[in-house]
DNA sequence: ATTGCAAGTGCAACTATTTGCACAATGACT
DNA sequence: AGTCATTGTGCAAATAGTTGCACTTGCAAT
């Protein structure tokens, strides 16, 4: 049981249950440096206990992600992925270049002045917790861009 | 051949071919009156001519994306949605409450600043032809909400 | 009108993710 | 420690969406 002990007593507090499987899942979660896929989590969970079905992992996911325990994010690279939101003191958010795939983390206070008119505005309180805007990027744009081209082109010309 | 001939023009001064199937899906996309899903355009093409398959429909609709002759907006309830760009003057964009799950339109206006902030301090030229940004809508905040959740609530325990 | 070939389509198999259902395990109460 | 309702899990089947491959077709050149 070494997931932040934070993030436990939420859980509890909330009425959900400790089941190892969820430990372990925090646990990974925690240790793992950046934003992580549901199958690298049940990849090394099964190396600790081969029989926790990825289902499993999606529902854990999922209820962390409802709890605001985790930031979800899709790069657009095929899978979205995951982060401990609690630790991430500055927050950021990514730029996903749509020509070359590359992402480039932007600060969190940018976004502040749109989440504050939303409020005012339309009394909307927007979650962004972790948000990615897709566009092109700088060397890109100069035409310096060429280079790994994700999922996508599936149309030959180009 | 009703589909914007604008469009059809883009599309074969691209260099792509005009088939039918396109054709028919751009009609469709035309004569939609708001967002409309994959899925919906293709059970409107196969009443036309039922053999077309779904696979082409999401070709399409992945190369009119990239040529940035639609939008793709995920509003969070299990499709995607696209609409005809061109057509919309006054662009706008969604807050999708993540309790009651409704949808409600903002200004384009207010991304702009973002916009610009983001091209010059990071020289990143963001896509923002449609967004959908996620939260918690006025009613819910005061608690009035309650209603139709969609897709999501798996977790007994709310 | 005919030809040639690159671009486009249909199909079937695959992807990540979700869900219904029957069984298992947690934790409150005793 | 034992019971029990309720939550959580595993499984298998479903979901929307993507992709490789072989066949077809649009369209430019003839």
């Amino acid at each position: 049981m070494t997931a932040h002990p934070t993030i436990v007593e939420s859980l509890r507090q909330e009425g959900y249950r400790l089941t190892p499987q969820r430990i372990m899942i925090l646990d990974i979660i925690n240790d793992s440096m950046s934003h992580i896929s549901a199958e690298e989590i049940h990849r090394k969970v099964q190396e600790q206990y081969p029989f926790v079905n990825i289902s499993t992992i999606y529902r854990t996911l999922n209820l962390l992600k409802k709890l605001r325990l985790i930031s979800e994010t899709d790069l657009g690279d095929g899978y979205v992925r995951y982060e401990l939101l609690e630790r991430e003191r500055h927050r950021h958010h990514h730029l996903v270049c749509r020509q070359c795939g590359e992402s480039f983390a932007f600060e969190d206070e940018l976004l502040k002045p749109l989440q504050i008119r939303l409020l005012k505005e339309y009394g909307f309180a927007a979650d962004v917790d972790h948000f990615a805007i897709f566009g092109l990027c700088q060397r890109c744009r100069r035409g310096e861009g060429r280079g790994g081209v994700r999922k996508e082109g599936q149309h030959g010309a180009d």
